[in-house]
DNA sequence: GATTATTAGTTGAAAATGTAACTATCAAGC
DNA sequence: GCTTGATAGTTACATTTTCAACTAATAATC
Protein backbone atom coordinates (compact mmCIF):
# COMPACT_ATOMS: atom_id res chain seq x y z
CA UNK A 1 0.00 0.00 0.00
CA UNK A 2 1.93 2.64 -1.08
CA UNK A 3 -0.42 5.68 -1.04
CA UNK A 4 -3.38 5.50 0.63
CA UNK A 5 -6.08 8.03 1.59
CA UNK A 6 -4.56 9.49 4.23
CA UNK A 7 -1.91 11.03 2.24
CA UNK A 8 -4.05 12.50 -0.61
CA UNK A 9 -4.36 16.17 -0.76
CA UNK A 10 -7.39 16.77 -2.40
CA UNK A 11 -9.55 14.10 0.04
CA UNK A 12 -7.62 15.55 2.90
CA UNK A 13 -8.42 18.89 2.12
CA UNK A 14 -12.14 17.91 1.32
CA UNK A 15 -12.65 15.92 5.06
CA UNK A 16 -11.40 18.86 6.50
CA UNK A 17 -13.34 21.70 4.85
CA UNK A 18 -16.52 19.45 4.77
CA UNK A 19 -16.11 19.28 8.58
CA UNK A 20 -15.25 23.00 9.22
CA UNK A 21 -18.37 24.02 6.88
CA UNK A 22 -20.71 21.47 8.23
CA UNK A 23 -20.48 22.95 11.77
CA UNK A 24 -21.06 26.28 10.90
CA UNK A 25 -23.52 25.48 8.55
CA UNK A 26 -25.92 24.33 11.17
CA UNK A 27 -25.60 28.07 12.62
CA UNK A 28 -27.01 29.80 9.24
CA UNK A 29 -29.33 27.33 8.39
CA UNK A 30 -30.57 27.06 11.95
CA UNK A 31 -30.74 30.79 12.74
CA UNK A 32 -31.89 31.90 9.33
CA UNK A 33 -32.56 29.18 6.93
CA UNK A 34 -29.92 29.59 4.46
CA UNK A 35 -28.49 27.72 2.23
CA UNK A 36 -24.45 27.91 1.98
CA UNK A 37 -24.48 29.25 -0.76
CA UNK A 38 -26.69 32.27 0.29
CA UNK A 39 -24.12 32.20 3.66
CA UNK A 40 -21.53 32.92 0.68
CA UNK A 41 -22.99 35.61 -0.83
CA UNK A 42 -24.34 37.84 2.30
CA UNK A 43 -20.62 37.19 3.31
CA UNK A 44 -19.16 39.05 0.46
CA UNK A 45 -21.68 41.57 0.45
CA UNK A 46 -21.59 42.37 3.93
CA UNK A 47 -17.56 42.36 3.76
CA UNK A 48 -17.33 44.26 0.58
CA UNK A 49 -20.45 46.55 0.99
CA UNK A 50 -21.54 46.28 -2.82
CA UNK A 51 -21.05 44.19 -5.89
CA UNK A 52 -22.73 42.91 -8.71
CA UNK A 53 -23.79 39.01 -8.80
CA UNK A 54 -20.69 38.49 -11.36
CA UNK A 55 -18.24 39.97 -8.98
CA UNK A 56 -19.37 37.81 -6.45
CA UNK A 57 -19.30 35.18 -8.82
CA UNK A 58 -15.65 35.62 -9.29
CA UNK A 59 -14.31 36.58 -5.97
CA UNK A 60 -16.28 33.16 -4.44
CA UNK A 61 -15.82 31.26 -7.53
CA UNK A 62 -19.01 30.32 -7.65
CA UNK A 63 -20.96 29.56 -10.60
CA UNK A 64 -23.12 32.64 -11.65
CA UNK A 65 -26.86 29.91 -11.54
CA UNK A 66 -25.54 29.38 -7.95
CA UNK A 67 -25.62 33.22 -6.87
CA UNK A 68 -28.40 34.07 -9.46
CA UNK A 69 -30.72 31.49 -7.16
CA UNK A 70 -28.95 32.73 -3.71
CA UNK A 71 -29.48 36.62 -4.86
CA UNK A 72 -32.59 35.46 -5.47
CA UNK A 73 -33.35 33.42 -2.32
CA UNK A 74 -31.82 36.14 -0.13
CA UNK A 75 -34.27 38.97 -1.65
CA UNK A 76 -36.57 37.05 -0.74
CA UNK A 77 -35.50 36.73 2.60
CA UNK A 78 -35.85 40.72 2.43
CA UNK A 79 -31.63 40.46 3.55
CA UNK A 80 -30.45 42.24 0.32
CA UNK A 81 -31.79 44.28 -2.73
CA UNK A 82 -30.79 44.82 -6.06
CA UNK A 83 -30.27 48.06 -7.95
CA UNK A 84 -30.49 48.68 -11.77
CA UNK A 85 -27.05 50.65 -12.72
CA UNK A 86 -28.70 53.23 -14.99
CA UNK A 87 -25.57 54.10 -17.01
CA UNK A 88 -25.55 50.32 -18.29
CA UNK A 89 -28.58 48.43 -17.22
CA UNK A 90 -26.63 45.01 -17.60
CA UNK A 91 -25.22 45.34 -14.24
CA UNK A 92 -27.51 44.97 -10.74
CA UNK A 93 -25.29 46.12 -7.77
CA UNK A 94 -26.14 44.64 -4.72
CA UNK A 95 -26.48 45.83 -1.06
CA UNK A 96 -27.52 44.56 2.17
CA UNK A 97 -30.98 45.87 3.86
CA UNK A 98 -30.83 46.68 7.35
CA UNK A 99 -31.93 43.45 8.19
CA UNK A 100 -29.11 41.84 6.16
CA UNK A 101 -26.89 44.06 8.11
CA UNK A 102 -27.57 42.87 11.43
CA UNK A 103 -27.88 39.12 10.25
CA UNK A 104 -24.50 39.61 8.50
CA UNK A 105 -23.11 40.94 11.74
CA UNK A 106 -24.78 38.08 14.13
CA UNK A 107 -23.56 35.68 11.68
CA UNK A 108 -19.33 37.03 10.80
CA UNK A 109 -19.26 37.41 14.78
CA UNK A 110 -19.73 33.32 14.81
CA UNK A 111 -17.88 33.10 12.21
CA UNK A 112 -15.28 34.67 13.50
CA UNK A 113 -15.19 32.76 17.11
CA UNK A 114 -15.80 29.48 15.01
CA UNK A 115 -12.22 30.35 13.23
CA UNK A 116 -10.45 31.01 16.36
CA UNK A 117 -11.67 27.82 18.19
CA UNK A 118 -10.58 25.96 14.72
CA UNK A 119 -7.25 27.45 15.00
CA UNK A 120 -6.88 27.12 18.83
CA UNK A 121 -5.52 23.45 17.85
CA UNK A 122 -2.24 24.70 16.25
CA UNK A 123 0.58 26.96 17.25
CA UNK A 124 0.69 30.64 15.92
CA UNK A 125 3.82 28.74 13.26
CA UNK A 126 1.14 26.10 12.18
CA UNK A 127 -1.56 28.27 11.71
CA UNK A 128 0.44 31.05 9.64
CA UNK A 129 1.81 28.08 7.30
CA UNK A 130 -1.79 26.74 6.98
CA UNK A 131 -3.17 29.43 6.08
CA UNK A 132 -0.04 30.11 3.49
CA UNK A 133 -0.62 27.00 1.67
CA UNK A 134 -4.62 27.45 1.32
CA UNK A 135 -3.97 30.76 -0.11
CA UNK A 136 -1.44 29.12 -2.32
CA UNK A 137 -3.84 26.14 -3.12
CA UNK A 138 -6.47 28.33 -4.33
CA UNK A 139 -5.19 30.51 -6.29
CA UNK A 140 -2.65 27.87 -7.65
CA UNK A 141 -2.65 27.39 -11.78
CA UNK B 1 -13.45 45.72 7.87
CA UNK B 2 -12.01 43.54 10.73
CA UNK B 3 -12.94 39.93 9.20
CA UNK B 4 -13.02 39.34 5.75
CA UNK B 5 -13.08 35.78 3.47
CA UNK B 6 -9.12 35.70 3.62
CA UNK B 7 -9.22 34.86 7.14
CA UNK B 8 -12.39 32.49 7.65
CA UNK B 9 -10.59 28.43 7.86
CA UNK B 10 -14.31 27.13 6.60
CA UNK B 11 -14.12 28.97 3.65
CA UNK B 12 -10.31 28.79 2.88
CA UNK B 13 -10.82 25.12 3.26
CA UNK B 14 -13.59 24.70 0.60
CA UNK B 15 -12.00 26.92 -2.17
CA UNK B 16 -8.61 25.10 -1.71
CA UNK B 17 -10.35 21.70 -1.69
CA UNK B 18 -12.81 22.54 -4.46
CA UNK B 19 -9.70 23.85 -6.93
CA UNK B 20 -7.68 20.80 -5.64
CA UNK B 21 -10.81 18.41 -6.28
CA UNK B 22 -11.72 19.61 -9.81
CA UNK B 23 -8.81 19.26 -10.68
CA UNK B 24 -8.91 15.53 -10.74
CA UNK B 25 -12.29 15.35 -11.18
CA UNK B 26 -11.70 15.62 -14.86
CA UNK B 27 -9.51 12.96 -14.69
CA UNK B 28 -12.17 10.22 -13.26
CA UNK B 29 -14.76 11.37 -15.30
CA UNK B 30 -13.43 11.86 -18.97
CA UNK B 31 -11.64 8.29 -18.50
CA UNK B 32 -14.41 6.31 -16.70
CA UNK B 33 -17.36 8.45 -16.46
CA UNK B 34 -16.63 8.39 -12.41
CA UNK B 35 -18.70 10.79 -10.15
CA UNK B 36 -16.80 11.57 -7.01
CA UNK B 37 -18.21 9.38 -4.82
CA UNK B 38 -17.81 6.31 -6.91
CA UNK B 39 -14.15 7.04 -7.03
CA UNK B 40 -13.68 7.81 -3.69
CA UNK B 41 -15.56 4.32 -3.11
CA UNK B 42 -13.32 2.52 -5.54
CA UNK B 43 -10.07 3.96 -3.75
CA UNK B 44 -11.05 2.65 -0.39
CA UNK B 45 -11.68 -0.44 -1.69
CA UNK B 46 -8.61 -0.03 -4.20
CA UNK B 47 -6.14 0.81 -0.45
CA UNK B 48 -8.25 -1.40 2.10
CA UNK B 49 -9.18 -4.81 -0.20
CA UNK B 50 -12.47 -5.63 1.27
CA UNK B 51 -14.70 -3.33 3.06
CA UNK B 52 -18.67 -3.25 3.40
CA UNK B 53 -20.51 -0.67 2.60
CA UNK B 54 -20.60 1.07 5.80
CA UNK B 55 -17.14 0.88 6.66
CA UNK B 56 -16.78 2.31 3.71
CA UNK B 57 -19.10 5.14 4.65
CA UNK B 58 -17.42 5.43 8.13
CA UNK B 59 -13.91 5.74 6.85
CA UNK B 60 -15.08 8.21 4.33
CA UNK B 61 -17.02 10.06 5.97
CA UNK B 62 -19.83 9.24 3.21
CA UNK B 63 -23.39 9.13 3.80
CA UNK B 64 -25.14 5.42 3.12
CA UNK B 65 -27.40 6.50 0.71
CA UNK B 66 -24.46 8.25 -1.35
CA UNK B 67 -22.04 4.90 -0.73
CA UNK B 68 -25.23 2.52 -1.58
CA UNK B 69 -25.36 4.34 -4.93
CA UNK B 70 -21.86 4.64 -5.82
CA UNK B 71 -21.34 0.90 -4.89
CA UNK B 72 -24.86 0.26 -7.55
CA UNK B 73 -22.97 2.10 -9.62
CA UNK B 74 -19.41 0.48 -9.96
CA UNK B 75 -21.08 -2.59 -10.19
CA UNK B 76 -22.82 -1.68 -13.03
CA UNK B 77 -19.46 -0.60 -14.71
CA UNK B 78 -18.48 -3.77 -13.21
CA UNK B 79 -15.72 -2.26 -11.52
CA UNK B 80 -16.51 -4.24 -7.82
CA UNK B 81 -18.45 -7.33 -6.90
CA UNK B 82 -20.82 -7.70 -3.49
CA UNK B 83 -20.43 -10.61 -1.48
CA UNK B 84 -22.90 -11.88 0.84
CA UNK B 85 -21.31 -12.75 4.55
CA UNK B 86 -23.27 -16.07 4.88
CA UNK B 87 -22.34 -15.95 8.89
CA UNK B 88 -24.82 -12.80 9.05
CA UNK B 89 -26.69 -12.27 5.46
CA UNK B 90 -26.83 -8.12 6.40
CA UNK B 91 -23.08 -7.78 5.36
CA UNK B 92 -21.96 -7.23 1.97
CA UNK B 93 -18.67 -7.01 1.99
CA UNK B 94 -17.03 -5.05 -1.16
CA UNK B 95 -14.24 -5.99 -3.84
CA UNK B 96 -12.89 -4.95 -6.78
CA UNK B 97 -12.95 -6.25 -10.48
CA UNK B 98 -9.79 -7.58 -12.14
CA UNK B 99 -11.00 -4.49 -13.91
CA UNK B 100 -12.07 -2.33 -11.19
CA UNK B 101 -8.55 -3.08 -9.94
CA UNK B 102 -6.86 -2.01 -13.29
CA UNK B 103 -8.78 1.63 -12.76
CA UNK B 104 -7.23 1.61 -9.37
CA UNK B 105 -4.25 1.56 -10.14
CA UNK B 106 -4.46 3.69 -13.25
CA UNK B 107 -5.91 6.47 -11.25
CA UNK B 108 -4.16 6.34 -8.04
CA UNK B 109 -0.96 6.33 -9.73
CA UNK B 110 -2.64 9.67 -11.54
CA UNK B 111 -3.54 11.26 -7.43
CA UNK B 112 -0.14 10.42 -6.54
CA UNK B 113 0.83 12.17 -9.09
CA UNK B 114 -0.98 15.55 -8.71
CA UNK B 115 -0.54 15.09 -4.98
CA UNK B 116 2.88 15.98 -5.31
CA UNK B 117 2.65 18.51 -8.07
CA UNK B 118 0.43 20.29 -5.68
CA UNK B 119 2.50 19.45 -2.43
CA UNK B 120 5.35 20.71 -5.15
CA UNK B 121 4.64 24.39 -4.03
CA UNK B 122 5.97 24.06 -0.73
CA UNK B 123 8.94 23.32 1.20
CA UNK B 124 9.19 19.62 2.81
CA UNK B 125 8.28 21.70 6.46
CA UNK B 126 5.54 23.46 5.14
CA UNK B 127 4.08 20.11 3.68
CA UNK B 128 4.46 18.32 6.77
CA UNK B 129 2.40 21.42 9.06
CA UNK B 130 -0.19 21.40 6.12
CA UNK B 131 -0.45 17.36 6.27
CA UNK B 132 -0.82 17.89 9.90
CA UNK B 133 -3.61 20.29 10.31
CA UNK B 134 -5.77 18.71 7.37
CA UNK B 135 -5.58 15.59 9.93
CA UNK B 136 -5.94 17.19 12.89
CA UNK B 137 -9.08 19.31 11.52
CA UNK B 138 -10.57 16.26 9.94
CA UNK B 139 -10.47 14.05 13.42
CA UNK B 140 -11.73 17.22 15.36
CA UNK B 141 -14.15 17.27 18.07
C1' DG C 1 -39.94 -18.92 20.69
C1' DA C 2 -42.64 -14.61 19.96
C1' DT C 3 -41.94 -9.68 20.29
C1' DT C 4 -39.23 -5.68 20.17
C1' DA C 5 -35.14 -3.28 19.04
C1' DT C 6 -30.88 -2.74 16.11
C1' DT C 7 -28.19 -2.78 12.19
C1' DA C 8 -27.13 -3.04 6.94
C1' DG C 9 -28.51 -1.44 3.05
C1' DT C 10 -32.13 0.30 -0.55
C1' DT C 11 -35.62 3.22 -2.53
C1' DG C 12 -38.73 7.31 -3.58
C1' DA C 13 -39.70 12.03 -3.33
C1' DA C 14 -38.04 16.60 -2.65
C1' DA C 15 -34.32 19.82 -2.74
C1' DA C 16 -30.15 21.48 -4.71
C1' DT C 17 -26.79 21.66 -8.44
C1' DG C 18 -24.83 21.77 -13.14
C1' DT C 19 -25.25 22.52 -18.11
C1' DA C 20 -26.91 24.77 -21.81
C1' DA C 21 -29.88 27.66 -23.88
C1' DC C 22 -32.11 31.80 -23.33
C1' DT C 23 -33.33 37.24 -22.77
C1' DA C 24 -31.83 41.83 -22.30
C1' DT C 25 -28.57 45.32 -22.74
C1' DC C 26 -24.64 47.45 -24.53
C1' DA C 27 -20.30 47.93 -27.76
C1' DA C 28 -17.99 47.76 -32.18
C1' DG C 29 -17.59 47.73 -37.06
C1' DC C 30 -19.33 48.69 -41.12
C1' DG D 1 -28.41 52.96 -37.88
C1' DC D 2 -27.94 48.00 -38.72
C1' DT D 3 -25.59 43.84 -37.92
C1' DT D 4 -22.52 41.10 -35.23
C1' DG D 5 -20.52 40.10 -31.01
C1' DA D 6 -19.93 40.38 -26.14
C1' DT D 7 -21.56 40.62 -21.30
C1' DA D 8 -24.98 40.27 -17.13
C1' DG D 9 -28.10 37.65 -15.49
C1' DT D 10 -32.19 34.18 -15.68
C1' DT D 11 -34.59 30.00 -16.75
C1' DA D 12 -35.46 25.09 -18.16
C1' DC D 13 -34.09 20.60 -17.86
C1' DA D 14 -31.20 16.78 -16.46
C1' DT D 15 -28.30 14.97 -12.93
C1' DT D 16 -27.04 14.52 -8.07
C1' DT D 17 -27.84 14.87 -3.32
C1' DT D 18 -30.50 14.74 0.79
C1' DC D 19 -34.05 13.11 3.90
C1' DA D 20 -37.15 9.98 5.46
C1' DA D 21 -39.31 5.88 5.06
C1' DC D 22 -38.66 1.36 3.89
C1' DT D 23 -37.05 -4.03 3.65
C1' DA D 24 -34.27 -7.68 5.31
C1' DA D 25 -31.60 -9.82 8.66
C1' DT D 26 -29.97 -10.42 13.34
C1' DA D 27 -29.85 -9.57 18.45
C1' DA D 28 -32.03 -8.99 22.83
C1' DT D 29 -35.75 -9.48 26.06
C1' DC D 30 -39.32 -11.49 28.09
Amino acid sequence: MVFNSEQFLPYLLNRAAEHASRSFQSVYKSRYGMLRTEWRVLFHLGVYEHLTASQICEMAGLHKTKVSRAVAALQEKRLITKRIDENDRRFAPLILTAKGKSVFADLSQMAEKMHHELMADFTEEEQAVLLKCLHQLRDDK
